[in-house]
RNA sequence: GGGGCUGUAGCUCAGCCGGAUAGAGCGACGGUUUCCUAAACCGUAGGUCGUGGGUUCGAGUCCCGCCAGCCCCGCCA
């Protein structure tokens, strides 16, 4: 319903001018515009606008608030467009005007969606692609929950891009390169040699056990410092011995992370930080010649503008280090550079968005504004950091196992489809229906995945985010499992409705005359035109709980409709119009399900 | 010490650019099944929006102070 608040929003401001000539005047004088304060009806009763524009004209008018907004409604009441599109306007409260759209606008428009493979969601062209940068876990260790959020939002976010038609470049900024893997190697050459030069000669999880020993080395034993940071300059100098055993420590690594990257079915490109290995120097070069770099004890860095740290000292951002090595702050000026470059040298994005979580919130701003100094982002560019809370446990403290382990993602989404499991053959004893295997466990898979995801999605992602099981497999509520339900609800009718075959939405026929009764009918309508509105903010803020609600309440609705309104049973033309409503319901539920990376099932 | 985020019903959370009587879900209590999957629906109870000021026609929302929790603050990422 964009377009059509669009059209509502210039025929206000159109008819406000005409009330208030001379006041319009001046404010176009001061470079501006009346502002109708175009917003959806907070309540249903209200109808499906509000404009609240008047009430700040009382002021600068010297007029009763509904003075002016009857004078704007006279003049709307003059726009034969405005007649086509609402019925009368009614003034409320201190001067709220409420538009409530014509029965016959809103049913076109469900018209115009069923045939319409974008049900209504505009496809945005775009010259330059946005970079999404997720997940990023890190080599020789094992995804953990602490890649959940971002692995879960990032995909989210990617795919509503994708979908509003944007190049979406999904980088995992994969940690393989710098000081860990000096620890690493510079251990495994003196515990597990044959690790460094044989494939798979250790598995995994012994990796992660020699990482935690080279980790703690390091922290208590100057010599292996010492040891492993010369180990790092051997490598990011291109040593073959270093190069090697590197590339066999990735390899494995990266075997693993895709196993849940294909559980979870999501899609991503790797370019670690050592992609930008041969661009450090430059970076620093770069930073030099621009006159930001300053050496400081020995590092180089730029001093931030605007932050300071202790004493009032300005903060640094240190892009070199004493013993010669860059760090993190070096690689991510690296790849913003490249990012924004024209290629072939660089992406040519013009969107950067950055998936971590809260905590690097100040390291993003330093980095952010040097780029930005350095002269490297051009003026209609984006950088975003997209920043989300720590995933707590029942007890509001970071999710750990019980014996205070780190929670492993796929033990984590193992549970969850475990719980699925559980529960659906237990449903399936109490109502006495046999199953295949095969459809249990495809059901218990995708309601066990879904749930996780739903779970993390719908909550707004810069809070801290309660894990639970438990309420994210609840069969009520605001869960997965609910919408599920409500799709196969409309499966089961889309399969008693007939023979027609329920591929393609073809089970229920768009027809020509689609008629309207029931308020339970005009709210799920009403429901189901909110889409395009819902995905544009999405893109915007890029906060994916705004389109879980949505889904939430679309279901919501769906199931009254469903519980009060009889659908096979209707006589026509009835039956036919309320059978659409079921297709563009599932449709849409599909879709922006879709957009979160849950699929959906026929049967549960 | 400096900075950031958070604080809304018993619990988990929404709340869009400042807009009408602050909303969901769970849990609690009460009801609904001859009918397309009841994994649903309907109803009731439940609030000093952390706190004190300020801005204005109007503040959960913006500004300032304070309190509480979490996170970050030079060579880890």
């Amino acid at each position: 319903m964009l377009r059509i608040a669009n059209a509502l929003e210039a025929q206000l401001r159109a008819a406000m001018q005409r009330a208030f000539p001379e006041q319009a005047a001046a404010v176009e004088a001061a470079g501006q515009r009346f502002d109708p304060q175009l917003a959806p009806a907070s309540k249903p009763e209200f109808g499906d606008f509000q404009a609240n524009g008047a009430l700040p004209l009382a002021k600068p008018l010297g007029q009763a608030p509904r003075a002016i907004a009857a004078a704007i409604v006279e003049q709307l009441a003059g726009d034969p467009g405005f007649a086509e599109l609402c019925l009368e306007p009614l003034i409320a409260g201190p001067g709220f005007i409420n538009l409530t759209l014509r029965p016959e606008r809103l049913a076109s428009e469900v018209q115009a969606r069923l045939d319409d493979p974008r049900l209504g969601v505009p496809e945005a062209g775009s010259a330059s692609p946005v970079v999404v940068d997720f997940s990023s876990p890190n080599i020789a260790k094992e995804m953990h929950v602490g890649h959940l959020r971002s692995t879960i939002i990032g995909d989210c976010l990617a795919r509503v891009l994708e979908f509003r038609g944007h190049g979406v470049l999904r980088l995992n900024h994969v940690g393989d390169w710098g000081t860990q893997f000096g620890m690493l190697i510079t251990h495994l050459k003196q515990v597990a040699p044959q690790a460094l030069d044989t494939a798979d000669a250790v598995d995994l999880g012994d990796l992660v056990a020699f990482y935690r020993q080279a980790k703690a080395r390091f922290d208590d034993d100057e010599a292996f410092q010492t040891t492993s940071r010369d180990e790092v300059v051997r490598l990011q100098s291109g040593d073959p011995v270093s190069l090697r055993a590197w590339g066999l420590l990735c390899d494995q690594s990266r075997r693993e992370f895709q196993v849940i990257y294909d559980r979870l079915d999501i899609r991503l490109q790797e370019r670690g930080e050592s992609f930008y290995n041969p661009y450090l120097a430059d970076v620093v070069a770069d930073l030099d010649g621009s006159g930001l770099l300053v050496t400081d004890d020995g590092a180089r860095c730029v001093f931030l503008e605007g932050v300071s740290g202790k004493e009032g000292k300005p903060l640094p951002v240190i892009v070199q280090k004493r013993d010669g090595g860059f760090n993190y702050a070096t690689t991510d000026l690296a790849a913003i550079r490249y990012r924004l470059a024209s290629p072939p040298a660089g992406d040519g994005a013009r969107r950067l968005i950055y998936v971590t979580d809260a905590g690097q919130a100040a390291h993003f701003a330093g980095v952010f504004q040097v780029a930005r100094r350095a002269g490297w982002v051009p003026a209609e560019a984006q950088l975003e950091h997209v920043p989300f809370g720590l995933v707590q446990g029942d007890d509001g403290k970071k999710l750990k196992t019980r014996s205070g382990d780190t929670v492993r993602l796929r033990d984590l989404l193992d549970e969850a489809v475990e719980r699925a499991e559980a529960d659906l053959r237990r449903r399936l004893a109490d109502e006495d229906r046999q199953e295949e295997e095969a459809f249990i466990q495809h059901v218990s898979t995708t309601v066990g995945i879904a749930a996780v995801k739903y779970a993390d999605l719908s909550t707004n992602r810069i809070t801290n985010y309660q894990f639970s099981f438990d309420r994210m497999l609840a069969l009520s509520g605001n869960t997965a499992p609910y919408l599920l339900y409500a799709v196969v609800r409309i499966a089961g009718i889309a399969r008693k409705g007939g023979a027609q075959a329920v591929e393609g939405g073809s089970a229920f026929t768009a027809g020509e005359g689609l008629v309207f009764s029931e308020p339970q009918e005009w709210a799920l309508i009403r429901e189901l035109l909110k889409l395009d509105a819902v995905i544009a903010e999405v893109e915007e803020e890029l906060l994916p709980n705004r389109l879980c609600s949505y889904l939430f309440e679309l279901s919501q609705v769906f199931n009254r409709f469903y519980d009060q309104v009889p659908v096979l049973k209707a006589d026509e033309p009835a039956r036919s119009s309320r059978l659409a409503l079921c297709r563009l319901t599932a449709d849409t539920l599909k879709l922006g399900l879709g957009l979160l990376g849950i699929p959906t099932l026929e049967r549960m």
